[in-house]
DNA sequence: GCGAACTATTACATGATACAATAGTTGCAA
DNA sequence: TTGCAACTATTGTATCATGTAATAGTTCGC
């Protein structure tokens, strides 16, 4: 491997961050006793606080059948109801339950102390830097979104 | 959501960032025909030329058996080679077939354009801060790495 | 030469996912 | 008002990924 082209350590280290992050969740049921996919449900779901089926799947870039599913275990494991909206029978309110809502702010409570102790690991003069430079980072994704393939 | 603390816009982008760069490899089959773990063990192999199943196991966070049956399903795609090695018959000798070195070179120069024009879509003057500050953040995360949990 | 340690594969079970088919609901238009 | 198109969610079917545990073959040291 040859990284002297600024762009190849731009992807190696990128690669590397998602290969360091991504250890986090490897595990099929690293997440509390649910599933890595009823984990990520769960946060959404907890974030909105009422949402529509489609509209979930969307958001995690799921299909719908494949949201479905996972919202029925999540509601089988009693972290979340689902009820028929009385104004559009067709669609169905998603929103967390007691014991989803306390697992919900666990987690988010979990992920806010790790990224914490992240940010507190960088030399005090470069977080500004570091914040700003991701912020780029994301814009410059963004605009190759649509150009990919 | 109060993303006032920056921890908390750190945390924010680097969801966004995964998720971003998550979409690029979702679907089952989106890399070339093969699945994405094929795609990824791979490019592994085509990095490494010569490997052990337990070496590429070990580089990609996966159980042996899990590792040893896909390298099994890109043999059967006669992408890669497996040969065990005379010194120790116990190990296998995992290495690209010629198709396979093809399809990896593909890959790799499909990702490098791509992340060719991610780079240039960073403005000129925030280049080297964006790479240095993906350094920086690898290392705080590297940091906490052994204190999760 | 025998058993412990190691490498890889296979058996089994579970979960995630996509595509396609289906059921129910709504809204519009003839 | 009735019938059809459009929409939402669920279910059927198939495939792949994954982990744990059991198994087979190999090596090495005693």
């Amino acid at each position: 491997m040859n990284f002297s082209d600024p762009s190849m350590q731009l992807r190696e280290m990128i690669r590397l961050l998602e290969r360091k992050l991504g250890v986090l969740e490897d595990n099929q049921y690293s997440c509390c006793g649910i599933s890595m996919a009823q984990c990520h449900a769960l946060v959404e779901i907890g974030r909105i606080k009422d949402i529509s089926l489609n509209e979930l799947a969307e958001q995690l870039n799921l299909e719908n059948s494949t949201m479905s599913r996972t919202v029925n275990n999540l509601v089988t494991n009693e972290l979340v109801k689902r009820e028929i909206d009385p104004q559009d029978r067709r669609y169905v309110t998603i929103s967390l339950s007691e014991n989803g809502d306390k697992l919900f702010k666990g987690i988010e409570e979990e992920m806010n102390q790790y990224f914490k102790k992240v940010y507190n690991s960088i030399p005090e003069d470069k977080k500004q830097q570091v914040l700003e430079s991701l912020q780029i980072l994301l814009e410059a994704v963004g605009i190759n979104e649509q150009l990919r393939n």
